[in-house]
DNA sequence: TGCGTTTCTTAACCTAGGTTAATGCACGGA
DNA sequence: TCCGTGCATTAACCTAGGTTAAGAAACGCA
């Protein structure tokens, strides 16, 4: 495969659905709906007192990342976690031969941050872009890592966090193992219904593990098996 | 690839190496030598009280697995966590066409469960077999549970536990993305040297993803290189 | 010691996916 | 409106790895 640097590239091209982003972004709702949707993120792990809630709230601050720009860079050190309340991230990294491999796409809702490069105290060589006009509530790793020293509560939310991605990577690594390419993108599909028409095939393809091309003669077999 | 039923079948055959693990296993250690491993163990995450370890210390039992026995069958609910004291065993799945998937190899010193079956409150589909004469620590996952909802030190052990756990599955997932057969298996041989003395070419093939003739030919084009 | 079992190797052939390159298409900006 | 720039598709060719089948080497047990 070529070298390819996409970082400075724009956006890929759209498909049917997207302008919806936009439009909702202009309208900038409260602060406290977005607290609202961090809040109840968290009760779904662990019920919390209005004393826990106020420990948190005042390390959250909201931010807006425009269409590819980074809400982390590989090189800079993990400083934050960013919590999704509107729009879609990529996370991945680079080789040393310039490929790029995708991990994982976040959704709103969810939780993204270079976390196993802050366990392992090393630079991140993970970057985080934004594919779609993205809202993030972003808290300092280090004011959640103050947290959990004193409140069992966050010890135990951070274990529900890290169980959610653990189990993510199992099932991962299940795929990589036993199945092929084109049925991991058909359970791709499954998770996320119409992520095809929010992600570029470039993207799609890197988180599959395989090229583009590749990925272009997987959704013609399926074209054709539906005719 | 065809349906293998390995369940029953004898061990692999072993080379120069081995009979060690009989000699030592024949002399059967005091407990306390394998309970000062476990302390070990923990306190290497994180200091504890000896207040701390009298909760955990009446759940252990150390347990014997002759090679070939399990540790944990798939379709039992998932009960207990093994810290090995010594021995080799894998974790696997069986898929619905008989093949068997190889998630992980673990050493004496680490813990062993079916922990993504039990986050996700499901019968575990998940096979944990001693592959050399092993014996283990074994505690009901319950107890630790119930330790964890009253004291933040066990929230935070089983916390580092889990990173642990994810930080190699984000490994494997990295190694999936970006390498060939070929250098997924020096990488192996780098974090676990001596393994293809100690595990069969059918396991090592399984855990890298591919079929045992793959792996005979990669192995063939490393001695070439090598001459 | 010899037999049966299993593992490992090798060969021949096939398929999925990688590589290179050309074409067409959509979008955005001048 | 036209043109430039990426993206998606397709084709031709190549390689890694899967499949089937056979033989060789190592081991366990009688």
């Amino acid at each position: 495969m070529k070298v390819v640097d996409r970082f400075a590239s724009p956006m890929p091209q759209r498909r049917a659905v997207g302008l919806l982003h936009y439009a909702t972004s202009a309208m900038l709702p409260a602060m406290d709906a977005n607290l609202a949707m961090f809040r109840r993120a968290l009760e779904s792990i662990s019920a919390i007192t209005d004393r826990e809630w106020e420990q948190i709230r005042p390390h959250l601050s909201l931010r807006h990342f425009t269409r590819g720009s980074y809400l982390q860079s590989a090189k800079e050190p993990v400083g934050d976690v960013h919590f999704l309340v509107e729009g879609l991230v990529r996370e991945y990294y680079t080789t040393a031969d310039g490929r790029e491999h995708v991990k994982s796409f976040v959704r709103a809702g969810s939780f993204t941050a270079a976390y196993g490069a802050y366990i392992l105290a090393r630079e991140s060589h993970v970057w985080i872009q934004a594919l779609e006009e993205t809202r993030a509530l972003v808290f300092p790793f280090a004011a959640f890592v103050a947290l959990r020293e004193t409140n069992l509560i966050w010890e135990r939310i951070n274990r529900h966090i890290l169980e959610a991605l653990f189990v993510a990577k199992e099932k991962r690594e299940f795929q990589f193992l036993s199945m092929s390419a084109s049925e991991r993108y058909r359970l791709l599909l499954e998770d996320f219904p119409g992520i095809e028409d929010l992600v570029s095939q470039y993207h799609l393809a890197s988180y599959l593990g395989v090229t583009p091309i590749a990925l272009s003669r997987i959704r013609r077999r399926m074209r054709v098996a539906n005719e």
